[in-house]
DNA sequence: ATAGGTGCAAACAGTTTGCATGTAT
DNA sequence: ATACATGCAAACTGTTTGCACCTAT
């Protein structure tokens, strides 16, 4: 996908542009706003060229389809709201040293932290 | 799922005692030695049944299929070898302090952390 | 001009569900 | 006896692929 076609420019835009990561199905809706009769699997192959280049990452949250977000190279935190659902990424601001948890003979070569609980807008929810 | 069934208790000693987390597929193969005829749909109900009850948990691995281990209440960190694809459980022996990583008004509840690298048979490998 | 992208539809893989049958209680 | 678990097959959802057409280079 070397090319530059408004699909692909479109569809980097979305991800870039959004504060949390995306389903393929979310980026598909986004993105048919500029450009009718774009296809899933546009979205798709697109997908799969970003992330073997490094430039978009998934983010898998169990029973729901994986989102991507823009990736900058660090590694990522993510939140998942138990409440809306919604994911969320933080930069890996103040990194622990995760090779201190695995045994010896595995080499670490990045890592990826979910983090469970209420976001700040459930939070203030439930406490009303 | 209360009751005492050959598919049931099957189903839980195979993903007890296994070392890895386990896909619903490996679960199926491993216990239709033991019970003939053993649908795949039951393996599908039990997990349902034993997540909700936290006694099992899924683990997610980009690009493939939920991976389920025995839950022992503590949190995890899995490992993901790149290399033979295998994925490995340890116990969260020495917890960081995650909540550290999340901004102002997120409450965390638990986490869940995945390494990705090299695990000794691939890395002694690699090294012959 | 032509290699490479796109849209559409069909194919796939994993998971869920409906229903008749079997079984633990 | 009866409510619940099972097996089977069909239905669903998310993702991939084949192919004819289109377009950036």
């Amino acid at each position: 996908m070397a090319r530059k076609t408004l699909q692909g420019l479109t569809i980097q835009e979305k991800i870039r542009l959004s504060k949390r990561p995306l389903t393929p199905a979310e980026i598909h809706t986004a993105a048919n706003k500029e450009v009718p009769n774009l296809g899933l699997a546009t979205i798709y192959r697109h997908l799969h060229a970003l992330s073997e280049k490094g430039l978009v990452a998934g983010v898998d949250y169990p029973g729901q389809p994986t989102r991507y977000e823009w990736a900058d190279g660090k590694d990522k935190i993510h939140f998942s709201c138990r409440s809306c659902e919604k994911l969320f990424a933080f930069d890996d601001t103040m990194q622990k040293e995760p090779a201190l948890n695995a045994p010896k003979g595995f080499e670490i070569q990045g890592f990826e932290m979910m983090l469970y609980g209420t976001c700040p807008a459930c939070s203030k929810a439930q406490k009303e």
